[in-house]
DNA sequence: TGTTAGCACTCTTAATTCATGAGTGCTAAG
DNA sequence: CTTAGCACTCATGAATTAAGAGTGCTAACA
């Protein structure tokens, strides 16, 4: 492809993304002042065409970009929009203020996004991946109930409200609460052995049955519980866009982001990628959701994985400024939560 | 108002709940036999329309029922829809089985809401109210930092990072967490007296600094962070509804069911009422919600007022079958809720 | 050989017109 | 008090038309 080409193109997408109105010839030579006549801009069209990188609505329409226009473009034709020295600005005075717990960071984040880019805000909370056992207990909570809560070293925490004999007195779980902490303390998930379970039954043989009950909530909890906590914001930002004046197509992608599976899905796949990943149209594989792109990017914390976040919006959205946006954004988030996991073992 | 009239008007909002189509005379005479002829259901209209509980789009169109008019049905005229048996095992089973901790509980209650009535569910998480301390417990977490964890007897969990200084070490951690556990447990935020924290201060003289810190985290994160958690789903059935394929309309409404304080407001103001309340049009005090309504209905726990939870819709509801729905829900919610927190001190 | 002006052709979009029909209100008769 | 009849209104949708944007092709030009 020429460097003409590319120009045209480059042109191309420009306006479409700005205007949404298919873009032609003579717009071209007129808006952007390449040299040339529309009717050459017209045979680098037709050539454009053949090639794949745009498309025609309707003869006597302008073009319209294709998925692998849009492809083109932002592999080698985009140049990354910086963010203005107040975005800057409003993102650190946000994160400076706000940053209390786990929760709040990925809100803030998935505020910020939406806010900045003008399109839906996907924020995946992070994965707490392998940790240790830090800390067991059990707490009454009543005749038959007790709370157990355990606390991961990497600062996860799960509860849940368990039903014990009667017969079980506070001093009891007190008991049950020292061993189990100083049992499984520095253990993880996997490196508890049938000999460490054995140990713990005979500290604690009077308080069987009840040992049987915390050890498979443990098992259990901690398997299945941290199931994928998603922030999603900002969708109606998506209703703004002209492609989305039909009401049909913004019921199906409603009713799709409201599943919480299916948003995960959306946005897990590109945690190894380095950097940002851009997946247009088709290439988020969900065949429902259509005329979509996502721009996702990892986070990590203490250089380890954490989650993603992501930008949704039109495939006519502004690639060149939400890449810098989804960027900037990773580096705040990784940012506040390594300060806020900061001293944990490495 | 006459008996036939009333006839009329009840004819009138079934087949316009039914339709969404502005119904005539002609209709009415066909489809519900009252056994009177267009022409006098037509002077009925007329005074129907006078006293406001009709109205016209344009001369030439049916009647629509105004906000009064729904008004007095939901007061008057309507009939309840029971579930039917299909639907209640589904909510039973639903219960039977998902019932872990209070998130779980609530996002079920509003799937569930919005799945039967085919409209949008808004579920309050339950206010925690005055409540007493069970636990509390500093948890290091390397070097500097340091978990806290309050637990309540009402069973609502509350944790913060904290920092700590660096001298502290983990049995430090341990004996604060005892007295600071055994001077609070039994104690309400507001029972909790100088002397008490006097006390305190006598028994730990050595960590004065961190009890500092302590103190005026569990002040602070007890009275603040409770804010309110919102359930909210099924808002894309509401694009089902004829009246909302204007995507002006969709646009502001998201972007106001988006914003958690918005819709925590919504909910609220119908707690001390008993049963259920319908808000109709205007009567939920916000002004850029148009064409819709809410039936809202508190739950409670252990007798105490737990939270809320509604049903938004477009005015056009169908109230008969909502208001049942959400009435067996709150029942179910109750329940299951109080199952959870059973054995509390009353 | 590449570029450009000119031109006929296509096809969407918006405006206009027109007919249809649903529904009303009024009047007069039962 | 009820109802049949009738003239009138007005939204809706179909059909027609005009305008305009954009193209592809051809032929002339550098």
């Amino acid at each position: 492809m020429d460097a003409r080409k590319q120009d045209i193109l480059l042109a191309i997408i420009t306006d479409y993304i700005a205007t949404a109105e298919p873009v032609g010839s003579r717009t071209i030579a007129r808006k952007y002042r390449l040299g040339i006549s529309p009717a050459t801009i017209r045979n680098e069209m037709a050539d454009l065409e053949e090639m794949g990188y745009i498309e025609q609505p309707h003869t006597s329409a302008g073009r319209v970009p294709s998925e692998s226009g849009y492809r083109y473009y932002v592999d080698y034709l985009m140049k990354r929009e910086e963010l203005s020295s107040g975005e800057e600005k409003l993102i650190r005075e946000n994160y400076r203020s706000k940053v209390k717990d786990v929760g709040q960071v990925i809100q803030l984040t998935g505020q910020l996004l939406s806010q900045l880019t003008r399109y839906a805000a996907v924020v995946m909370s992070p994965r707490v991946g392998p940790s240790a056992f830090k800390h067991v207990r059990l707490i009454g909570m009543g005749p038959g109930r007790a709370m157990m809560l355990v606390v991961m070293d990497n600062g996860s925490l799960h509860h849940r409200m368990v039903e014990v004999p009667e017969s079980i007195t506070d001093p009891d779980l007190e008991t049950i609460s020292s061993v189990l902490s100083a049992k499984l303390q520095g253990h993880t998930m996997e490196s508890i052995k049938m000999t460490l379970i054995k140990e713990i039954y005979a500290e604690l043989a009077r308080h069987r049955n009840i040992l049987d009950l915390a050890l498979d909530l443990i098992r259990e909890g901690l398997t299945v519980e941290p199931g994928d906590k998603i922030y999603l914001g900002g969708v109606f930002n998506i209703l703004n866009q002209p492609e989305f004046h039909n009401v049909e197509k913004v019921k199906t992608l409603l009713s799709l982001l409201e599943q919480e599976e299916m948003v995960c899905n959306l946005l897990s796949g590109g945690e190894d990628a380095p950097g940002v990943t851009v997946r247009i149209g088709n290439e988020m594989h969900c065949r429902e959701i259509v005329d979509c792109s996502m721009v996702i990017a990892p986070y990590r914390i203490s250089g380890r994985a954490g989650g993603s976040i992501g930008v949704l919006g039109p495939t006519r959205m502004d690639y060149a400024k939400v890449v810098s946006v989804v960027e900037c954004m990773t580096r705040n988030l990784s940012r506040a939560l390594e300060e806020m996991f900061a001293g944990r073992g490495t």
